[in-house]
DNA sequence: ATACTATTGTTCCATTTGGAACAGTATGGT
DNA sequence: ACCATACTGTTCCAAATGGAACAATAGTAT
């Protein structure tokens, strides 16, 4: 690693990866996004290189294995993501086994999406994989401040939605 | 609204969207998740319709509005975006005059990007949306929690370094 | 009843995205 | 001096993504 520790040497503070933290305007912001991006994008490059699944298909199955019964819409809009996309995922997860759905009677213009045992059982797998990683994350703070942020980002989430888009 | 309200008082706490967030494995992941894409997505939404700008081109913008001089590497490693994107992102960048590139002479293998007075002037035009984003979503917190919410997500960008990836 | 508006899920299309392979350059060991 | 290894930025290609328009269904108002 005699390279790598040479260009660490080299670089100045001015172009330490790390200053950007504290250097801008929207401190929170970019430290969420960016931990964000640490918490969740490792383990869904696993996903896709070990079951291929993509990002919005297992996000259908998480969601779906927390909530019984869901429709497309709903998933929509916990997940934040377009409808097409959803239906997208949809419709390869139902060719794969992993979900089931089936037509509401009451409203015929939308279906009522359920997992199955083996989409269960897939996503018992996979959600390991996000479970280390926020535990090894969180493993730097003490119980009082993971109270703190517990607590916290439980006021946030809340907050968001009275926000308008 | 009519339909709206309607829909609303059909739905089951079953389906209740926001149920989710209390109910999965990973309560602080996905919490963390969706705040980033809450705090970001409309921005990034309206960036891409006023000035054609794509997330990836307005993330250089932004690095490079608070480090003098960094390399395409160097805004790889801040944004843990891959290479290629962000060299798309300079070549486009460079093309609408926001950033210079200065070859290196002392490694020939890189250059040196800086962000123009032009590419100053929109970042600061461009940044409010965020600052105002973050400050609709921090009002609901107190000057207490506030600092703890600062030092905590402080302590764990820190600690998201060390990580393997 | 009938028009008007809203909602759901879908398809189409253009754009964005990321992995892999590449040439050029630099570094370390022999 | 030479070879193996590593790093930078780039191009190519396949996949994921999101907006817009659409048909089918539901709700509302006259």
């Amino acid at each position: 690693m005699g390279t790598r520790r040479a260009t660490a040497e080299k670089q100045r503070p001015a172009r330490d990866p790390s200053a950007i933290f504290e250097r801008n305007e929207v401190r929170e912001t970019f430290r969420i996004s960016y931990l964000a991006n640490s918490l969740v994008l490792p383990a869904y490059d696993e996903i896709s290189r070990e079951y291929s699944l993509s990002r919005g298909e297992y996000l259908l199955l998480f969601c779906l294995a927390h909530m019984p019964k869901l429709t497309a819409q709903d998933v929509a809009n916990m997940t934040g993501r377009p409808r097409n996309s959803i239906s997208r995922a949809v419709h390869r997860m139902l060719r794969e086994g992993y979900v089931d759905r089936t037509p509401d009677p009451e409203d015929r213009r939308q279906a009522m999406l359920q997992i199955t045992a083996r989409g269960l059982k897939l996503h018992r797998r996979i959600v390991t994989k996000f479970i280390a990683r926020e535990d090894a994350l969180l493993s730097v703070l003490d119980a009082q401040e993971r109270a703190a942020l517990d607590s916290i980002l439980k006021k946030l989430v809340l907050h968001t939605a009275t926000l308008a888009v």
